[in-house]
RNA sequence: GUGGAUGUAGCUCAGUUGGUUAGAGCGCUAGGUUGUGGCCCUGGAGGCCGUGGGUUCGAGUCCCAUCAUCCACCCCA
């Protein structure tokens, strides 16, 4: 019981798993610049009123899962549960909206929730996300979605499609939550305990719960009213226009009025990605806009649209695709030398091999011919050269064709400058 | 925070109604092969049976507690 173990939901990424992180990054990074964003980092911790003012007070994230905790300066500190918050902060505290609007920013890195783990939800894990900040129009609602929709086409994630939704601005949100609630009236009594609760704390909630007597009593009742119907003329104008933009730009969705988000700060429209076979957790992306976190955070009074995606959920979804089986294979060669008279010549040509761009590695254990023979195998490697006693010479075995030959090291060398030049063309 | 399941080798798991020295496959390692990987064969290393207590002549096995992991609720990415 001494043993030292990673914390509580937290977890390691070891090889064989870590390439396939970073392909996604690369991927993530390669259609951000193609899309037009910046990357921006900001600190793992902040301030916690940050959090508690974006996120919303009675959301359950700032209620029960944040990292808080205080500094030696007795300040509050918390790791941030979240992106979004901390982007908006740097947005305001650089005044960002003067190098020109929109301002288009993406990041990547852990987040952190005190939450029971399970499968897809860690208490550290990975987002990353955009934050399209300065301009109302759904051009831009629409370009986040293209743009993630390119992510997951490029990871050949399949059978997927977004949700989408639109709450409105407050005026329509305020007239909308009103009408729900007058609904939720007449069936009270077949909502589960904690749908009587959140009718008077978050009633917006109540549209996800997945209790099936619940549901029932909801979504197959003719009187319940959608947000559609409640949207100001503006509102229903852009979500329309949105709609309008999603199809010209291919991506696969569907209304869905019952979509809500639980972060306080979402306004008008909100959308997010499922995934089915990743069990309860199955969320990929969420987000939506959010125009008057700005204002309410103390900056500029802009608008702005963005969404999160959970890079392990995503990597999860990813695991039964041939994504996974895309193995970089770069060519390599393993140095064998069995002489220990021969030592510093078998690490001056490992070093000139690397020199020349060339992945290389060899024995540093004095194992038997064959056990380096079986490491050369194991690491993957197109050649094994083995440095033989003559000077300059060595003996060149293509492992895949088993077929050996043994030539001067600089013949050897320039064929890999060449195959190299080959590989590159 | 609440429920359920599971903890035996690096990994995946056997282990009978409680009975000698706890096993297999894969992996690792050495050899069979006087320098040569994969296939085959032979050997070796590697275990406080999650931890602590209890019952018993005797516990991997039964009981209690505890910790950890997984799954689900809640909520979210």
């Amino acid at each position: 019981m001494n043993k030292i173990q990673a914390i509580k939901g937290t977890n390691d990424i070891l090889p064989g798993l870590v390439e396939m992180w970073q392909n996604v990054e690369e991927v993530v990074r390669k259609t951000m610049i193609l899309y037009g964003y910046s990357e921006i980092r900001t600190p793992i911790f902040e301030e916690t009123g940050l959090f508690a003012r974006s996120i919303g007070e009675d959301t359950d994230i700032v209620g029960k899962e944040m990292y808080t905790f205080n500094d030696m300066g007795n300040r509050s500190i918390t790791l941030r549960p979240e992106g979004t918050a901390a982007v908006v902060r740097a947005f305001i505290e650089h005044s960002l909206d003067q190098k020109g609007l929109p301002q288009k920013l993406w990041y990547m890195g852990p987040m952190f929730r005190q939450e029971r783990p399970q499968k897809g939800r860690q208490r550290q894990f990975h987002q990353f996300g955009v934050e399209a900040i300065g301009s109302p129009s759904p051009m831009l609602d629409a370009e986040v979605m293209i743009l993630f929709d390119a992510v997951c086409d490029k990871l050949g994630l399949d059978n997927r499609s977004i949700s989408i939704n639109s709450l409105g601005g407050t005026a329509s949100r305020k007239a909308y939550r009103e009408a729900l609630v007058s609904f939720l009236d007449t069936v009270e009594n077949q909502l589960c305990e904690n749908c009587r609760r959140r009718k008077s704390t978050n009633p917006l909630r109540i549209l996800d719960c997945k209790v099936p007597g619940c549901r029932d009593a909801i979504h197959h009742s003719e009187d319940l009213p959608h947000t559609i119907d409640y949207l100001t003329e503006e509102d229903r104008n852009n979500f329309e226009t949105l709609l309008k933009f999603l199809d010209s730009g291919n991506v696969t969705y569907y209304c869905d009025y019952s979509l809500v988000r639980g972060l306080d700060y979402y306004t008008g429209t909100v959308f997010e990605m499922q995934y089915t076979d990743l069990g309860a957790q199955n969320a990929i992306m969420g987000g939506g806009r959010y125009d008057r976190l700005l204002y309410a955070l103390g900056g500029p009074d802009l608008p702005a649209v963005g969404f999160a995606c959970g890079i392990e959920r995503l990597i999860l979804a990813l695991q039964n695709t041939k994504f996974m089986e895309n193995t970089v294979k770069q060519k390599q060669v393993y140095i064998i030398h069995t002489d220990g008279n021969l030592h510093s010549r078998a690490l001056q040509y490992l070093q000139r091999i690397r020199s020349i761009g060339v992945a290389a590695d060899m024995d540093f254990l004095g194992k038997s011919m064959k056990a380096q023979m079986k490491a050369a195998s194991r690491y993957g490697a197109s050649f094994a050269m083995i440095v033989e006693p003559d000077d300059e010479t060595v003996s060149v075995k293509d492992m895949e064709k088993s077929e050996q030959k043994t030539m001067p090291f600089n013949a050897f060398l320039s064929l890999l400058e060449k195959t190299n030049r080959d590989l590159n063309l």
